[in-house]
DNA sequence: CCCGGCGGCGAGAGCGCTCTCGCCGCGGCG
DNA sequence: CGCCGCGGCGAGAGCGCTCTCGCCGCCGGG
């Protein structure tokens, strides 16, 4: 009972049907030139027998996996703190599946973590490859390249300028900044203050242009770099407050940093939105909701980030290997648009 | 220059080094039989040319894939909502990786993706599955335990009453609540409340029955059902509230719940914790940190979680697939310890 | 000096599949 | 009525690896 039940193979299920193992084959993917009685036969046959095709033996020949690798590098940072990354992946697992792929996750930690990757890339285990990484010293999307796989970045990368025809998949973050800050401009502020996020990170950066994009030369006093996490949104807010004290609006490069301020200016005394109003961006549940008061915010749509970066990729991996040259300009890098989320902060 | 190099071969490898195909493969796996200067010789080639091992072409012989399926069957819920899937995901990954496996996702959403699951498994892609199905009318569970797979669950699964051996991993949710309601007892508070999770999932159910245990006969009165969701933790709080206005103390079924217990009784003029004192569970950050005031919680270490799960597994496929029936008693069901946080709401 | 044993290595089969060929039978046209 | 063409199916090679054998050479003992 306890006995591993040998699998059936084709030639079982040929002999069953009492047919060749090709016959079998073209019957099982679908192909034509079997006519229909005896399909129907090899059919019956084939789940009499329980038969289910040995993905192995099938990837040593056709050399397809029908498998895609999600690699995130990612460890301590915000990926982990908040549910960006799952929902995320949600995307990409809807996509991969409903064109029968599989999903294999790669974490990366540290320099050793690297090798490991790019050594499983190269052994050729999966299609194509999905990446994460959202710092500009990583080396990963480098050895990633090299590997040679079909491959879609999540996120602009930082090298984007040197080399070209890196296809990514990133959110508006400029357009979604300059929303957020015009949509203060038109409650009246003026004096208006941008936490930023590690700029080490192309999000960042993009949402710190967006900000200047429209203030047009801000004094240097209303920008305060933050990294991402509440704890340093707070930080930023109180500097902030000692330098300019009568600053009236805030923009925070994401909800986290947002809701840090928010206790900032509760510890000063400040009303949230009568005296500063604040704005802050992803529109992370339960976060920005939660926030006393809600957050208005940059929304995202971040599943759909996901999808669109697998749909991406297996469209390269079915037009063959050659990402075409020539092809789409659309393909290289595709940015989805955000909406603005107004709520009681701002 | 685009040509996709043809990756040299087992074959390549002894052709250059003046060798069988099978002194390279032992030398490869790492066994033993090859004296040094051959050995050498082999290692040498193997670099020089890069060689990288099919894995296809091991699994078809060996039957190992060195792989694990993960299954999140956890659409909509906690899962997504919050950071637990990631930290385990990270424990889980760090564990399999260290021993040279690999993670395939799968998240299931609907009937269909069962059936997808339960072929896919079917289908040998891995040599084992770890779990996280919570809700009690879940299909899935019996789906994998019938495909014969090494499993191991995330949470202790529903039906453990009957099938014997199911080896889980789960969180002290019992001793945890319990240990949340003495600490409010030595606080002092006697008129006590429970928030509880959704009934359907074994760890709202263990919670509730820590908080029997030690208030022994509770008034119905003071239990409300909720399902994990922030809004439900409100709404019960009200409940709670109206039904019984002395009420001194709530132990929510987790942090989310604590987090909307915390609006409602501030809505209510409630101070926290003077007047009513309020224990969650998770230690969810950065929730558990943010509140007003920061939440008083059961923490459990879920990246310990996820990683002993993995190597609980790892374990049963070393030792060839059966799980060996005698064996060892703590090897069905791991609990793992909580520890009380306390901070200012409690 | 011969023989037995053992350890190192090579030959070859085979894992389960896909896919190219080529064969065979049937239908249409000359 | 014969021939050619084509479509349906089977035979067989081969994907890249592992692993069992068996061979061969070396060493030690009788």
């Amino acid at each position: 009972m306890s006995e591993t039940a040998p699998r059936p193979t084709l030639e079982a299920v040929a002999a069953r049907a009492g047919v060749s193992r090709a016959t079998v084959s073209r019957v099982v993917n679908g192909s034509d030139g079997v006519r229909e009685p005896l399909a129907e036969r090899v059919r019956r046959a084939v789940d009499e027998l329980g038969y289910v095709p040995n993905q192995a033996a099938r990837s040593l020949v056709t050399r397809r996996h029908d498998a895609v690798a999600v690699i995130v590098a990612e460890p301590e940072t915000r990926v982990f703190a908040d549910p960006f990354f799952a929902r995320q992946l949600r995307g990409i697992s809807k996509e991969l599946t409903a064109h029968d792929n599989q999903l294999v996750l790669l974490l990366t930690e540290d320099r050793d973590d690297h090798a490991r990757v790019a050594r499983y890339l190269a052994g050729g285990h999966v299609d194509g490859a999905l990446v994460f990484s959202l710092h500009v010293d990583d080396p990963l999307p480098g050895l990633i390249q090299r590997a040679g796989l079909p491959t879609v970045f999540g996120g602009r990368p930082h090298w984007n300028g040197g080399e070209d025809g890196v296809r990514y998949v990133d959110t508006d973050n400029r357009g979604g900044a300059r929303d957020a800050v015009r949509h203060l401009l038109a409650l009246g502020r003026r004096r208006i203050a941008h936490i930023t996020g590690a700029l080490d990170q192309t999000s960042a950066v993009d949402r710190l242009d967006g900000f200047r994009d429209v203030m047009a030369d801000p004094d240097p006093a209303l920008v305060e770099e933050g990294d991402f996490t509440a704890a340093s949104g707070e930080r930023a807010m109180r500097a902030l407050l000692t330098r300019r004290a009568d600053l009236d609006a805030v923009f925070a490069g994401n909800d986290l940093m947002a809701a840090g301020a928010l206790r900032a200016l509760r510890d000063h005394g400040r009303r949230v939105p009568e005296d500063v109003a604040v704005v802050g961006f992803d529109d992370m549940l339960p976060i920005a909701e939660q926030t006393e008061p809600p957050l208005t915010t940059v929304r995202q749509d971040i599943e759909e980030m996901g999808r669109l970066m697998a749909r991406l990729l297996l469209r390269d991996l079915d037009r063959g290997a050659e990402p075409d040259q020539a092809g789409d300009p659309a393909a290289s890098g595709v940015v989805l648009p955000v909406t603005l989320v107004r709520r009681a902060s701002a």
